[in-house]
DNA sequence: ACTGGATCCTGACTGC
DNA sequence: TGCAGTCAGGATCCAG
C-alpha cells in the first residue's frame, strides 16, 4: 500500500495527536509482524513518555521519545489510524497505543508486512537506514546524482529507481507514473539513460510525489489516512492500473508488463 | 558489485 | 457455494 505520499500522510495525520501525550498503555495483539515485536522492551521505551517528534525516512516512520526511537513501517496494507478509546478494534488491528488525553493510535496491517520495533541506539546507524539512498524531495537527489549512480547499471530504470539503496520512497505507484511523466520507457537499462533524461526523471517523481502528498495519497484498495478516509490521488494518475486504456497524451494503449515481479504500466508511444 | 527470484501474509476477485 | 488460482502501495535475503 503506502508509498511516500501515503506514509507523509499518515504522518502529518497522526502527528499532532501525539506530540507531549503520554504514551500510557500500549497493547499487542498480534506480535508477528514482519519481525517479530519486542513485547518488553518496545513496552519499556514507550510507556511513560510522551513522543518528543515524529518524523520520517524514506517510508519509515520514526517516534522519537527520551528513551529512543520506535521505528514502523506500513509494508503493503498497513495504516495507522487515530481513534476515541471507545472506538472497538477491528481485524487486524495488531497494536494499539494508549495516550493521557483519551486517544488511541492503531496500527492496522492484515498482511503483516510491516514492523514496529524499538531502537535505543544511533537510529541512523541501525541496519535498516543507514543504507538508504538520499530523500526524493531533498536537493541532494538531482539528475545529476541519478546519472552518476546508474552508469554502471544494466538493470531497467524502472526497478532502478525503486531500489531504497539509490532513493528512497518511490513505489511501484509512483514510479510508473513519474516514467510516464518523463517520457522514458520503464525496460530501458539504467546505464543508458542521459543525463539530460535524468534530470527530466527527477523533476517528474518529485512534481508526482508532490502532488499526491497534496490529494492524501493514493488508495487503490485500502489505504486510509489517521482519520480513516481514503487519499484522491489515483484519480490523477496517468498509467497505472490503465492497461489498454487510451494514454492521455497520444491516445495509444496503455501496456502492461512484469518487471521484478511488479506490473508497470507505460504508453510505448510517448515512453522510449 | 549487481541482479533476479523466492519469501513473508491476508483478502478480493475471477473462472470453473 | 466452493475451491483453486491470480493479484495486490514492500523490501529483505540469498544464490548465482
Amino acid at each position: 500500500m503506502p508509498e511516500l505520499p501515503e506514509v507523509e500522510t499518515t504522518r502529518r495525520g497522526i502527528m499532532g495527536h501525539l506530540i507531549d501525550q503520554k504514551v500510557t498503555k500500549i497493547n499487542i495483539h498480534q506480535p508477528a509482524l514482519r519481525w517479530p515485536v519486542e513485547v518488553n522492551k518496545l513496552t519499556k521505551g514507550i510507556v511513560g513518555q510522551p513522543f518528543s517528534s515524529v518524523n520520517r525516512r524514506g517510508k519509515y516512520l520514526l517516534f522519537e521519545n527520551s528513551n529512543g526511537t520506535m521505528l514502523c513501517h506500513l509494508g503493503m496494507s498497513g495504516s495507522m489510524r487515530i481513534v476515541t478509546n471507545r472506538e472497538p478494534p477491528r481485524k487486524h488491528d495488531h497494536i494499539e497505543w494508549r495516550l493521557e488525553n483519551g486517544a488511541v493510535m492503531r496500527f492496522h496491517d492484515p498482511r503483516r508486512f510491516g514492523c514496529v520495533l524499538w531502537i535505543d541506539t544511533n537510529v541512523e546507524q541501525h541496519k535498516l537506514l543507514r543504507d538508504l539512498g538520499p530523500e526524493p524531495l531533498s536537493s541532494s537527489f538531482s539528475g545529476d546524482y541519478l546519472y552518476q549512480r546508474s552508469r554502471t547499471r544494466k538493470q531497467a530504470v524502472k526497478t532502478f529507481i525503486m531500489d531504497s539503496k539509490i532513493v528512497v520512497g518511490v513505489g511501484n505507484i509512483y514510479a510508473s507514473e513519474a516514467l510516464f511523466l518523463a517520457g522514458i520507457h520503464p525496460a530501458r537499462q539504467a546505464g543508458r539513460v542521459s543525463r539530460q533524461r535524468y534530470e527530466l526523471l527527477v523533476q517528474s517523481i518529485k512534481l508526482t510525489l508532490k502532488k499526491s502528498i497534496k490529494s492524501g495519497g493514493t488508495t487503490l484498495r485500502d489505504f486510509v489516512n489517521s482519520s480513516g478516509e481514503p487519499g484522491y490521488f489515483r484519480q490523477q494518475l496517468n498509467v497505472y492500473e490503465k492497461y489498454d486504456q487510451a494514454c492521455v497524451r497520444c491516445h495509444s494503449p496503455i501496456k502492461r508488463i512484469v518487471q521484478g515481479q511488479r506490473a508497470t504500466y507505460y504508453c510505448s508511444r510517448c515512453q522510449r
